[in-house]
DNA sequence: TGTACATCAGTGAACGCGCGTTCACTGATGTAC
DNA sequence: TGTACATCAGTGAACGCGCGTTCACTGATGTAC
C-alpha cells in the first residue's frame, strides 16, 4: 500500500482528524440523514478512539454547527460566482446538488447552535450574496426576492428528496431549473419598468 | 376533576391510545424535530407502559409511516378544496403551516417505509390532486407544474424554518403567497395562448 | 547541537443512561350457546 | 340469564446495546535557551 498520500493517517497523530471526521459526517448525513450521526460512529470510521472527536467538536451540535457554517460559505461562493439573477438561482441549485448534506443541515436549525459566532458570520455572507443577486430586480425586490428564493429552494429540496425524478429524468437539473426561471420570471410586457 | 370528557383515559384500557400516541408524536416533531422521537417517551406522555405503543405501531418507522400517510391525505384534501391553481398553491402552504410535523416527515423519506401500501395509496391521492391543479395550465404542464410546486414547496419550507420572518412579518403568509403566485405566474402577454 | 519544558492530539477504561425488544402475564370486552 | 371461551389492549420485569461524557494517561511536536 502506497504511503505517499500526504493525508494518510500515520502513527499516533492522525494528521487531519478534523477533516476526516467532517468528511465521514457528510457521508453519513447524505446517505442516512442527520439523525443517524453519532460521534462514536464517526470515530470508528476515522479509525480513531471514540473520545477523539470531542477534541475538535465538543459534541454532536458542535459538529453540525460547523457543517452549517461551512455550508453557508459554500453557498455564498456559489451565488457570488453567478452572473445575473437566473444564474444565481442555478448556483443555489448547484450548491444543493453538490453539497446535499450541508444543504440538509443548514435548514434544520434545531440540529445546531444557531447563535454560534462563526455560523452567524457565515450566514451573513450568504445572505449578503443572495440579497445582491435579488437587488438586480426592479420594483419590490423584497417580494420578488422571496419568490425567487422560494422557487430555487423548493426546486432544490424536491430534487434532493427524489420528488422530481419523473420531470427531470436523465437531464441536467440545472438546465431544467434555467427553463423554470425563464417561465417564472419573464416580466409580463405590460409591467416592464419604463 | 371532571370525568365527563369522553376521551379521558380510564381504567386499564386507554380507550384511544393510537390517537394519543400520534398526537404526542406530532407535538414532539413540531417542537424538537423527528430525531427526538422515541417510543418510550411517547408512552410516558400518554401515561401508558413503555411497551404499549408497539401494539399499535410496531416501531418508530411504523409510527412515522402512519404520519406521512395521514399527511398525504390532509394535503390531498387541502388541494382538492382549492379553486384554481393559485389557490391550490395557497392550500399547499396552508397545509404546511397547519400541519408542520406532517409536512416535515413527508419529505424525509429516510424516516419511514416508503413502500408501505397505505402510504403509497395516500401519496397517490395527493399526487392526483396536485396533477389536477396543474392541469389547468396551458402548454407544457409538466414544466409549469414543477415550477408551481417548487414555488409553493420552497415558500412553505422557508416559512417553517423561520427564514421568511423579515418578509412576512405579522402578515398572513397565505396572502403573501398569493402575491408571489401573481408575480410569478402572470403569463407574459407575448406568449399567452391565442 | 543538545536538553528541558510546554503544549497539543489522541488513548482506553469506566460510568450511567435511555433506548428497543422480548415475554409471560393480566385485566377488560365481546360472542356463542 | 348465565357461563365458558376467545380475543384484544396494556403491564412490568428483564436483557443487551450504543451512546455521550469524564478522566488520568501517553505519545508526538514545537520552542526556548
Amino acid at each position: 500500500m502506497a504511503t505517499t498520500d500526504s493525508t494518510a493517517p500515520r502513527g499516533y497523530h492522525h494528521g487531519d482528524l478534523r477533516h476526516a471526521i467532517l468528511a465521514a459526517a457528510l457521508d453519513v448525513i447524505r446517505s442516512e440523514g442527520p439523525g443517524a450521526l453519532s460521534l462514536r460512529d464517526l470515530a470508528r470510521r476515522a479509525g480513531v478512539s471514540h473520545a477523539a472527536p470531542a477534541h475538535h467538536f465538543k459534541d454532536r451540535a458542535g459538529l453540525l454547527t460547523a457543517i452549517a457554517a461551512e455550508g453557508h460559505d459554500l453557498l455564498a461562493e456559489a451565488v457570488a460566482e453567478a452572473d445575473g439573477l437566473r444564474e444565481a438561482g442555478v448556483g443555489y441549485v448547484r450548491f444543493a446538488t453538490r453539497h446535499p448534506a450541508h444543504f440538509q443541515v443548514m435548514f434544520q436549525p434545531e440540529l445546531y447552535r444557531a447563535d454560534d459566532p462563526d455560523l452567524v458570520a457565515a450566514k451573513d455572507r450568504s445572505t449578503r450574496e443572495l440579497r445582491a443577486a435579488v437587488a438586480q430586480l426592479g420594483a419590490d425586490p423584497e417580494l420578488a426576492g422571496v419568490a425567487a428564493w422560494s422557487l430555487a429552494h423548493g426546486f432544490a429540496t424536491l430534487l434532493l428528496t427524489h420528488n422530481l425524478e419523473r420531470a427531470v429524468g436523465d437531464g441536467d437539473p440545472e438546465d431544467v431549473f434555467r427553463v423554470l426561471a425563464e417561465i417564472s420570471f419573464t416580466p409580463p410586457s405590460g409591467r416592464t419598468p419604463e
